[in-house]
DNA sequence: CGACAACTTGACGGGCGTCAACCGGAGTGG
DNA sequence: CCACTCCGGTTGACGCCCGTCAAGTTGTCG
């Protein structure tokens, strides 16, 4: 219950405070759990695919990927993560990772035990409830990605991925879009988007000569949120307005 | 507590004890729930993106799907359901569907209160279990497709999509790949792959000169399953044994 | 027999992948 | 301080996979 344990689950409780009505008590019970801060390098893994993972990894700054490949080597970024999300809830009922989770910056990350984890979402309803709409949310926003993946043609691709990162960012008190350095290299962006790197070159130049993005500075920053928006066709109630 | 009802409740009984210990204490819970059987014939919707639904879909028969759509038009299927799926279990704690529930084949549904079953899913751990980890499979196949639609070429894409389709429904009771009678047009696999119809002839055509489905008759049937399990880079791990 | 949906096939074009070269900044070691 | 390396970004040439358009075929149902 110290100011330090508090001010470090802060942003994991701003999100839990989002997804449910959670009180003193619930935010205590957590606080209790025996849990280990833990920091990370850039492309630092927290676990691969095909692991059995014993606890579950909290992030409190910095951010993140999962990402999954095809036999033949072709990777592709499934979901970014911000400060405050919980990055493997699946394995509190799923024993096998089914895709791999690496840092993308620097950052830090509370481990808590899996089972200490379950036994709380069953014994604190609220908990369970945030958890599981949590974990509700997650598949939307997959969902969306596959439409995104699937349907989108590049350059709206991009920008309606940029879009989500910059809202969840802010959902995360993190700061408007308009002020986000986007952390990712090209690169990132094309795994996460189904596309090479070169392309995303490309269509970021176009998002830049359409003045939607900046591109003299790196990282890329957002210029024109609602124009990004509009080539984006970007809708945000599939996040549920609590990612 | 009718034979009857327990023969309804089949599908799903089946699929709740794949994914928990379930026992006869929980089934009749289920049971005691109020519900209404409900037919739809082919095409049917049964939740519109937008809508507030006050109850939740169990498949006893037919097949189903989700999609959304871009603004532009352009329509994602987002996954295929077989009998014993919880259609839209996210519902119990989203208030507002983002995206579409459409009967593909005629069939017959369970519809539950989601209030009930939200309560039930607290009262007995085991079902709320049972029910959680549904949904966190549900995600897992949401990432797959995001892979395949994403990193797998055409041929490949189409394949493992035929590839879980027909695993599901052999976990589902229903039969081996090998007697699988694809029960989709080619439009509807066009768009759960991000593909064209017509290009999905052309590789549907492919595989079946590569002796991997037959196209002399109509509905498409597996007839080297092993062999489009290869060309499809298909690893059903992601489905966690109970999907 | 006509209407309609699904499938089939071919021609053509474009969006995006591939390959390759080059640039620029950050870190590193002499 | 400068050379070297490395990573990420940038640009251009070229080509293929897949989209688009359009016509024709098949099967089904009234």
């Amino acid at each position: 219950m110290a100011a330090d344990d508090d001010d470090a689950f802060g942003p994991l409780f701003r999100k839990l405070q989002r997804l449910a009505q959670i009180d003193e008590a619930d935010r205590q019970a957590i606080r209790d759990l025996p849990f280990i801060v833990r920091d990370v390098r850039p492309g630092e893994y927290l676990v691969r695919e095909g692991e059995r993972p014993t606890s579950c990894c909290v992030m409190l700054a910095g951010y993140a990927c999962r990402h999954k490949t095809t036999g033949g080597g072709g990777r592709q970024i499934v979901s970014f993560h911000v400060p405050g999300d919980i990055l493997d809830l699946q394995h509190l009922l799923l024993p096998h990772a089914d895709h791999n989770l690496q840092a993308i910056t620097a950052g830090t990350y509370a481990c808590l035990p899996i089972a200490d984890l379950r036994k709380i979402a069953v014994e604190r309803t609220t908990i369970g409830a945030a958890l599981w709409r949590d974990t509700l949310i997650d598949a939307s926003i997959f969902r969306e990605w596959v439409l995104n993946v699937g349907r989108r043609d590049a350059k709206a691709r991009i920008a309606h991925m940029i879009c989500e990162f910059a809202t969840r960012r802010a959902a995360a008190g993190l700061g408007g879009p308009e002020q986000l350095a986007l952390p990712l290299t090209q690169e990132q962006i094309a795994d996460a988007t189904g596309l090479t790197a070169v392309h995303v070159n490309r269509m970021l130049a176009v998002l830049g000569a359409e003045g939607l993005v900046s591109r003299d500075r790196r990282p890329a920053q957002i210029i024109d949120w609602q124009g990004l928006r509009r080539a984006a066709g970007f809708d945000p109630h599939y996040l549920h307005a609590a990612a």
